[in-house]
DNA sequence: ACTTCACATATGAAATTTCGTATGTGAATT
DNA sequence: AATTCACATACGAAATTTCATATGTGAAGT
């Protein structure tokens, strides 16, 4: 789905739970994880996190790019920027809360 | 309560309601508004309004400040930088959707 | 082609959120 | 002091969200 239009509320509904929360900010920090490094970032279930990304991907949040076996994620290209400014803005100013998430990156390209 | 501490969670959860994230929107361009006023700007029962109020109290996005018989809302003078920023960001970039609630408001001050 | 790996989805149960209705509280008016 | 007005809270029901578990799908290796 294409970022054409995302209304205020649809868009505070995806940030108003941790994991999708803590996915965002990192996301706007790193550019790009798969699966297995959210996975790895914050201790949770595969389908946990697949469910989640999910709903990020139909509210146009996020976008998906399979690279062989791997699923990458990053921010959507398209996405308003007000909403880009509110995640990296609350990114900036709130280090502590993803942090921990962050140093349990393991990827290479950290 | 004082905003002292804010966690990015608790605040988008409070931005994640309709009737919440209107309220606060409609406080950041008004400054100052009482429980009848958004009665009247969003249509909505006298009950429900208060519900929501007493939520953004209580995780210290608003302080109520009692007038007589009134009491008025405003956003908590010791709201973080960041969020207030948020709240701003999204009202200036999304007048469509409370720009209705605001026209229905009535009081003089408008 | 079979298996494995990385990820997605389906399902029902459990937890959380929201709401309408009724009732309570404080300030002002008479 | 009784009533009215503006607002707050309590309560159970209904709706929504979240989750664990199981299963499905697609790509790559053997």
């Amino acid at each position: 789905m294409s970022a054409c239009f995302l209304s205020p509320l649809t868009f505070f509904k995806c940030l108003s739970e941790d994991t999708r929360l803590k996915t965002l900010l990192m996301l706007s920090v790193k550019g790009e994880l798969c699966v297995c490094d959210l996975t790895d970032a914050l201790q949770l279930s595969q389908p946990k996190i697949s469910r989640h990304l999910a709903d990020l991907r139909k509210c146009g949040l996020v976008l998906d790019t399979r690279k062989g076996k791997w699923v990458y994620y990053q921010l959507h290209p398209d996405l308003p920027a007000w909403a880009l400014d509110v995640i990296k803005n609350t990114a900036t100013h709130n280090d502590e809360y993803f942090s921990e998430a962050l140093s349990n990156l393991s990827c290479t390209s950290c």
